[in-house]
DNA sequence: TATGAATGAGGCTTCATTCAT
DNA sequence: CATGAATGAAGCCTCATTCAT
């Protein structure tokens, strides 16, 4: 009798909405009007799905983290070859194809850093999201070059793809076309070596 | 007969609490209230001396490079050693003492980043910044491994050192504290001995 | 499902707003909230249903236009006699009872006209109406006179109608009171008769 | 010993500096410190000299009023001629050479119009400025017609020269260019003709 | 579920005016 | 006389949020 619930659908679309007009608007100037209006829908919708425009810009988060998740996860089902080549697979999971993502989802992505640097609720889904792929990378590595050094290296190796979407999203035309994936991969082969080279230390 | 300028004085205090307010708030939500407050002025006496709230950002955008450049200066005087130890200590200028500088401005740091994604003119200033910065380090790093090969690996690095400023601000807890510096000094030897060692290819 | 629109009605009671407070502040002193207030409304929904303060001053010109039109219109068919009589009513539906209109709606084409001389789209808008009277006079005058002569015989008349409505808005004291339809008629008179006996030169 | 006091010629800077700018952005945009930029001098200064924005105006008024008279003085001390030709001459010493005076006090006088509608002062500055003018029309005119009738005939001529005012500073390119002074004074002979033809009425 | 009208707070900016020098 | 820094009050506009329908 009741009409089947679309709310899942509304929520996709609002996230979405969200998505792109943060892309070129930032988080602040992303009125709730205007995600409307980019999602198809009435302004008063949006409240009716979620409470505030925090909860939308939260969703957004878990949702990039999940096709990030997505991504690496069939990227590592692909790979041939041991632990190291593990280990590129996950950065070229972030990085791979133009500097990773698409530009939009990269954009919202820096500009999720920057409100995680305030906002409580959105620093700590961001801390969740990045401890988790940080934890996933640190596994990989680990099995390389121990535990006790994976670490440190697995940070790095997460903050320069952090950073790569910044240059991207801020200041594309000052980094070398298409280098990321690549650089980042041979970053990782320098630390993995000097980590096992010194391995008797 | 009239009362001396105290123009850039106040243009400094005024600098310096959008700094505070921003690495608190992000700019979109420093008021000018705010950042009169900070600054222990009046609000209307924000706009007597910058034309706009953006001016003021672009101020800071400035100011930080130039305590940046003076940090790498001091540090590449000190430099006993050759090319390689220049390029360590063009990275320690940036990351070390904790994050690198203060974490307020490395908060406000990457708030800039995130303005300069939208804002035709942060992008601007923050473009000519990292490429400033991005051709030194790419110079020092060219005296090690050429000319060719020194584009990619000095952003690489640099955005290795952006990336450690994203995550310092927004989730310090997931990162080991003070690997910054010694973590990006190990990939930007592991770089630069790949590059010499396949000098001959 | 949805509230029935009243936009039109709103922005009705807003330009009518706006004629009032114009009346009595002119346009620059006719603050949003005094707008809202005459209005009856919340300055928040003058910003709903107009983009800004100038959009509702053209719609307000628009609309006095369409009244003078209107009463011309009405004038002209009640028009028993030729063209000059045609010609007199025309004056008339401008310059009749009182001196035009209501006191408010004198006052506030006045200070249009004022305004016309520094903004470019009010200008637009004013030009436009007064393009468009004009071009109706001189078609009637050009009934009795020939259209060589009528532009200008048509610009005099209508100059003059003019002026009366700025005197009667800004020094209604030292014009004698309701001599205005009756003199602009004869100055009328005069310019027809003039024209006609030098017909053959 | 003293400094002699330049009170009047910075009196006069200043007023020339609200023409200038009151031209081009009407009375309430012209602030303190354009006025003062106008005038070359510091924004401080202005209020030095003069109390209020309101008085600058009041001033302006006078001296715009002041220009025209002798204007007029002029014209009429070179008329050869009778009381007709005077009438002319006073007409023309308004609406010669282009549309009036300088277009910039044009402009200026259409806004002071518009002040007057609601500024007390103003209107009364403008009313006394009106009045004595019309009064002067009117004895120029009655010399020819007779005082009874000059009132209506002096009002008709003074306000077809206002909205040739108007006209020429809000919709300069609906009007013939130079018609005005013509039409105007072929006005003027109709309305003198036909008073005097109905003499004996 | 859905619409879009309505509210009211708050932000940026302008500006007349004052005042220390 | 003169400067220009300083203040504080408005004003326009934006926007999250609520609510009647």
């Amino acid at each position: 009798m009741a009409r089947p619930s679309n709310t899942e659908e509304r929520r996709q679309q609002i996230v979405e909405g969200l998505l792109r007009v943060m892309a070129e608007r930032g988080y602040e100037r992303a009125s709730i009007g205007e995600i409307a209006k980019a999602a198809g829908l009435s302004s008063g919708l949006v409240h009716y799905h979620f409470t505030d425009k925090q909860e939308i810009l939260l969703t957004l988060v878990e949702q990039l983290a999940a096709r990030a998740r997505a991504r690496v996860k069939v990227k590592l089902e692909r790979v041939k070859g041991g632990a190291r080549a593990q280990v590129e697979a996950f950065l070229e999971a972030f990085l791979a194809t133009g500097e990773g993502a698409d530009p939009a989802s990269v954009a919202a992505w820096v500009t999720i850093s920057a409100e995680a640097v305030r906002q409580p609720e959105v620093r700590a889904a961001y801390e969740k999201v990045v401890r988790a792929d940080l934890e996933h990378l640190e596994e990989l590595v680990g099995v390389v070059i121990g535990r006790r050094r994976a670490k440190a290296v697995a940070a790095g190796l997460f903050a320069a793809v952090q950073g790569y979407f910044v240059l991207a999203a801020a200041a594309p035309d000052v980094i070398p076309a298409g280098s990321a994936a690549s650089t980042v991969k041979r970053m990782a082969a320098g630390l993995l070596d000097m980590a096992q080279s010194s391995e008797g230390a």
